[in-house]
DNA sequence: CCAGTTCTGTGCGGCGGCGTACATAGGAAG
DNA sequence: CTTCCTATGTACGCCGCCGCACAGAACTGG
């Protein structure tokens, strides 16, 4: 995402960021609760949650290295909307959220960028709204490996079907009994927390099309 | 919210738009099209929903006459990220693409209240999505008639079940149970797509925790 | 090699909602 | 008043997922 700024701006923004190591499972961010910064991954995958009272956090996002975490700091409120919790290990580039003020301030730019990501966020939150809704379990997660490989992920620490079961907000061994179909049906293979893909465009076949759709209409938007 | 500008640019802004009606039922925005105006409803709820193919549309947000239809604008993004239907017929101040932009341009006060309501969207989505996939119908409902009355409805036009059913994304006769059972408690009445709220209190009672946290949120953001 | 832990496979009863169908009831129009 | 249409009530079987429980399998550390 900074790449996609002039190379001078971005030299000068990558100058302002600290570099720090996303761990598996910490939280980067609180719903309502202000930002302690925002987060541009260089690698892994941030997940982006909603949670209610007394039940698991459901996922409706994911951050990847073409995203950030804190787009809604370009709208000047410096309360986060949402949960963020890294969900693959990797790094990231920080800025505080006063320097990112501050260069948004001065770089229209890098003002758009986030403002065109925020746009992206909400296409990608109103998408999976419904899909989660709609949409059976199996489809669901074809989906989600979809998704996380666009985002380039290479290898999965913690893929484990419990871990999985939180972000598409069902049962442990639902996701068991969807994955081992997936399995069987020669798409996957996994054991213990690594999942690879064999075989996508069959993948694509056993998945809802609402990752078809977004990418669709990501291109549509933004070329 | 436009009465939440300064009284100059108030009557400014006011004088940029066209009053128009809105119809029940009539889409305002298409999901990926272009924005044919913002819409600031003075009477009247606009219903942002998501639809998925081959499925009824799913409501996600409900815009009332303190908020605004077309927030994404104020982003520099001229394309709709989602489907907007009037819901309850009313009337709204309409302003042309162009001239919105323009008058963001100039008005620091305009951009950030669009800002602020864009980010109050996205509290609704996220709340909403996860709401949807794990509470039952009937507090679901309940929650929504909380909402429409905040909204200040007085007499709703067109609340029958079949019309209730796709705002919540379910079947027709599963409206009617739940709201059945709304009634016989005592706390609303309705008869043939007119409903009643007799008993505030026992409602939120009834409805899940979602209206309350939501407005709590609010509040702990905006004040 | 063994013991403990984590991950995966599988089964059970139950429930909420689905799709469908049909019956009644209330208004509107003649 | 009758006719038609729309809105509501209710029932039936089905399915997807739940919550739970337990067994096997695969790694881990002694």
């Amino acid at each position: 995402m900074i790449a996609s700024l002039p190379r001078r701006e971005g030299r000068r923004f990558a100058g302002l960021c600290d570099s720090v190591e996303l761990k598996a499972g910490s939280t980067l961010c609180e719903s309502n609760e202000p930002f302690q910064g925002a987060y541009f991954p260089t690698a892994g995958v941030i997940s982006v949650v909603s949670t209610l009272h007394g039940r698991p956090p459901l996922e409706l996002g994911l951050i990847g290295r073409d995203g950030m975490l804190g787009a809604t700091l370009s709208l000047g409120v410096l309360v986060a909307p949402m949960q963020a919790v890294v969900q693959e290990a990797g790094s990231a580039l920080v800025i505080k959220v006063p320097e990112l003020r501050a260069e948004l301030h001065d770089s229209p730019r890098l003002l758009e960028a986030l403002h065109r990501y925020q746009f992206r966020l909400m296409m990608q939150l109103l998408q999976t709204a419904a899909c989660t809704h709609f949409h059976e379990i199996e489809p669901r997660l074809a989906r989600w490996l979809l998704m996380t490989q666009d985002l380039g992920i290479t290898d999965s620490v913690h893929f484990t079907h419990e871990f999985l079961s939180h972000t598409l907000g069902v049962r442990r061994s639902g996701v068991t009994v969807a994955a081992g179909s997936l399995q069987r049906r020669g798409f996957i293979s996994y054991s213990r927390g690594h999942i690879r893909i064999l075989d996508r465009p069959g993948l694509e076949s056993a998945a809802c099309e609402c990752h078809q759709a977004l990418n669709d209409k990501y291109r549509l938007v933004f070329g």
